[in-house]
DNA sequence: CTAGGGTTAG
């Protein structure tokens, strides 16, 4: 067995803390440690015991230390000897003898259990154990042998993997021999009965373990909870055996221990529910926390948190509220994180004014029970939420509480969702100013301010502004990461320049930057749409070769890229690439292969996938439907396209939008059915759709094709009232006829109007 | 991973 130094102080550490009688394997200040220990628990009787023949032992701190316990020359010299001589001569042996029971150190844990090892099967070690036992001059300490017992458990469970009754009976032996257990052979034991099934043996092995257990009186419990932490500490970390123990059988144990009225401190129970949370088993959890507390475990807030941060990441606030309702009920009193963690779930779901509600009832009043004192995470978290409904000047009124109530200090996070939320706002300048007052606050900015103002400028046309920044931020020794490229990629790919984002690319790889799969996507996206489909088809093989894979998005991106080249061959190996890769083509899959077929004039084959995207287990969306409709309106066939509107809405429940009555009203005017175009905008209306600038357009269009002058100026009034813009198109069509039947006032009035709103705007 | 809550990217 390899045990490292640190890991070995450790343990050692806790040994003496614990009390437990244990073997370990001293090093040099380990020995020390465990002398210490023996001396202060055991030294009496250890002493008293002590052969004349021996050295006097070690008797105050001044004395040197006792010789090292552990020589591998010396456990050499005696597996070898073992090994070549007949078991039935080990006992008239006289140079074994000498080695074993003439030299002070030769007994030593250590040195046994390496020696019982190095012998190589059950038998042997059975054998040499009891040679042990007969032979000894002195009746031998039950230290030693329990490190011999520890390497005849570890020869047994390597011998028979699959037989824990052989193990069992050598525990049973064990016991019947009082040999105590050490830690590490009764983790080996429970570890063992628990992967075969046999939860009622280890729960007698932990009872072994427990060395206090004859003093106290059966009623009285749980016995001794620190025996148990130990259980688990050696349960839950990767265990020195190799094989990790599942969460079940750690839980499964766990509750056969809860019968017996022993429980887990709420560490170990938080730190077990945030285990199985993190491997996707929070119905589990749920179980298991329900369950301790059935059989009277208590239950403290912060094993409820665990839980609750395991449901929130899985979205399942119904249950969230099941446990919220239940710690009131349990009067399980909520902690600071428990209220960070109800007001950040409160904050994802966009309810922020719950949140601030929490957030001010947390305090309580001098006579709530409840009173938790805020700190920088609750302020963070709802700062975060305002901002991210747009609510930022409210936002920076707790930033300025938190420096005027001194209860919690703001931090770099605090000023990164601030920033952020400017520049989402489109207020570029105050985040700027956000980040000198950080500065002369003495907060340092940290690479995500970096990447979200070089983001909140690309995002907002200031792309050569973000990218002088950028390189300021560089000399004053900000390093950039993964996530600065994927902005500025796809910043690039957003102005069209290709080139500086692939660029960009090669100096992210050049740089050892290591990438993430988003970058790829970004690039993937970009070259796509700009009609460099090969490019970002060797993008995609790039990714596959370093190890990523492509996700749907991407397939996407590039089928329609393929798609729009009309290079459907190409389009079809994505789709058998997308399948081989097991990923699920969705909806937005189907849109694009329907829209390619349908505007190429293929509706047969557009209605067969949609069938088949009904088989698959997809609904056709609001895009689908749209597809259908406008490739019908290309072709002229707008009886069809109308029979799919009635249809949609009726048989399929889904509501058209702005697109599809834009693509209707267009063609119905196009082909001066103007009254229904009419009849379909008095519809929109009626559903609640909003028209907008195209609408109109194509409004004024057809009614200027039948000179309906009055209806065109009312609905000029419309667009004013509805604050609609008007753009180039809508005054184009305007000028003209306006001029042409001398309505100019008319149109200037209109223009004012326009100019109002968007002011206003 | 360090008991449990907060920030950036298609």
């Amino acid at each position: 067995m390899e045990t490292s130094i640190s890991g070995l102080q450790a343990k050692l550490k806790k040994l003496e803390k614990t009390h437990i009688c244990n073997n370990y394997f001293p090093t040099n200040r380990g020995n020390l440690l465990v002398s210490g220990f023996w001396l202060n628990n055991f030294g009496g009787r250890h002493l008293s015991t002590a052969e004349p023949t021996h050295p006097p032992p070690p008797q105050a701190p001044t004395s040197p230390p006792p010789p090292l316990s552990f020589n591998p020359s010396f456990v050499t010299q005696v597996v070898t000897l073992l090994q070549t001589t007949d078991t039935n001569d080990w006992t008239s042996n006289t140079t074994l003898h000498k080695l074993l029971f003439l030299s002070p150190q030769s007994l030593s844990p250590l040195s046994l259990l390496r020696i019982t090892r190095g012998l190589g099967s059950t038998a042997k070690a059975l054998q040499f154990f009891h040679y042990i036992r007969t032979t000894s001059p002195s009746p031998p300490d039950p230290l030693p042998l329990s490190s011999t017992f520890q390497a005849i458990f570890e020869l047994a469970s390597r011998e028979q993997p699959e037989s824990a009754t052989k193990l069992y009976e050598l525990f049973t032996s064990s016991r019947d021999q009082s040999i105590p257990l050490s830690i590490n052979s009764a983790t080996l034991l429970i570890q063992f009965f628990g992967r075969a099934g046999m939860v009622e043996k280890s729960l007698i092995v932990y009872e072994e373990l427990d060395p206090d257990r004859r003093n106290i009186h059966k009623s009285e419990c749980p016995p001794n909870e620190r025996t148990m932490d130990i259980v688990l500490a050696g349960l839950l970390k990767r265990n020195w055996s190799g094989r990790r123990v599942s969460e079940e059988e750690i839980v499964g144990l766990v509750l056969k221990l809860g019968e017996h009225c022993v429980f887990p401190n709420n560490v170990w129970l938080s730190q077990l529910i945030t285990r199985l949370c993190r491997s996707g088993k929070s119905n589990k959890a749920w179980e298991f926390l329900h369950d301790v507390r059935r059989l009277g475990g208590s239950v403290e807030a912060a094993s409820c948190n665990a839980l609750l941060t395991g449901l929130g990441r899985e979205h399942d606030y119904v249950r969230m509220n099941m446990l919220l309702k239940e710690m009131k009920e349990q009067k399980i009193q909520p902690d600071v994180v428990t209220f960070g963690i109800l007001i950040n779930y409160l904050c994802k779901l966009r309810r922020v004014d719950e949140a601030l509600e929490v957030f001010k009832k947390m305090r309580g009043n001098e006579n709530d029970e409840i009173s938790v004192e805020p700190d920088v995470v609750h302020y963070n978290t709802l700062i975060d939420g305002l901002c991210k409904v747009g609510r930022q000047e409210e936002g920076l009124g707790l930033l300025e509480q938190m420096k005027s109530r001194h209860e919690s200090a703001p931090n770099i996070v605090t000023y990164n969702c601030l920033i952020d939320g400017f520049c989402k706002a489109g207020e570029i300048e105050r985040s700027h100013e956000l980040l000198d007052q950080m500065y002369k606050e003495g907060l340092m900015p940290n690479v995500i301010t970096l990447n979200t103002l070089v983001d909140g400028m690309c995002k907002h046309g200031r792309i050569n502004s973000a990218m002088d920044f950028l390189n300021q931020m560089r000399q004053k020794g900000l390093k950039t990461n993964a996530i600065t490229y994927t902005v500025l990629i796809s910043a690039f790919c957003n102005a069209n320049n290709i080139d500086k984002a692939m660029a960009l690319f090669d100096e992210m790889l050049k740089t050892g930057c290591s990438p993430i799969a988003i970058v790829y996507y970004c690039l993937i996206s970009g070259l796509s749409q700009a009609g460099k489909v090969d490019d970002a088809s060797s993008v995609a093989s790039m990714m596959k070769k370093v190890g990523f894979g492509l996700d749907i998005v991407s397939y996407n991106v590039l089928i329609s890229g393929f798609c729009r080249k009309n290079r459907l061959e190409k389009a079809y190996e994505m789709l058998k690439d997308l399948e081989e890769a097991g990923v699920k083509p969705d909806s937005v899959t189907y849109n694009t292969l329907i829209s390619y077929f349908s505007e190429t004039g293929d509706f047969r084959t557009a209605h067969t996938l949609m069938r088949r995207m009904v088989k698959d287990g997809l609904v056709p969306t609001v895009v689908t439907y749209g597809t259908l409709i406008h490739a019908y309106c290309l072709v002229g066939n707008l009886d069809e396209a109308m029979k799919i509107f009635t249809d949609m809405s009726s048989a399929s429940r889904v509501s058209p939008n702005t697109v599809i009555y834009n693509n209707l009203i267009d063609s119905l005017c196009k082909n001066k059915k103007v009254e229904v175009a009419l009849s379909l905008m008095d519809d929109m209306k009626a559903k609640g759709v909003k028209p907008n600038t195209n609408t109109y357009n194509a409004m004024f269009k057809g009614l200027q094709e039948i000179n309906w002058l009055e209806k065109a100026l009312r609905l000029m009034d419309q667009m004013t009232e509805q604050a609609c813009n008007p753009n180039y198109i809508t005054m184009e069509v305007l000028t003209d006829w306006l001029s042409a039947v001398n309505a100019t006032e008319k149109l200037r009035n209109f223009v004012q109007g326009y100019e109002v709103s968007t002011s206003i705007a």
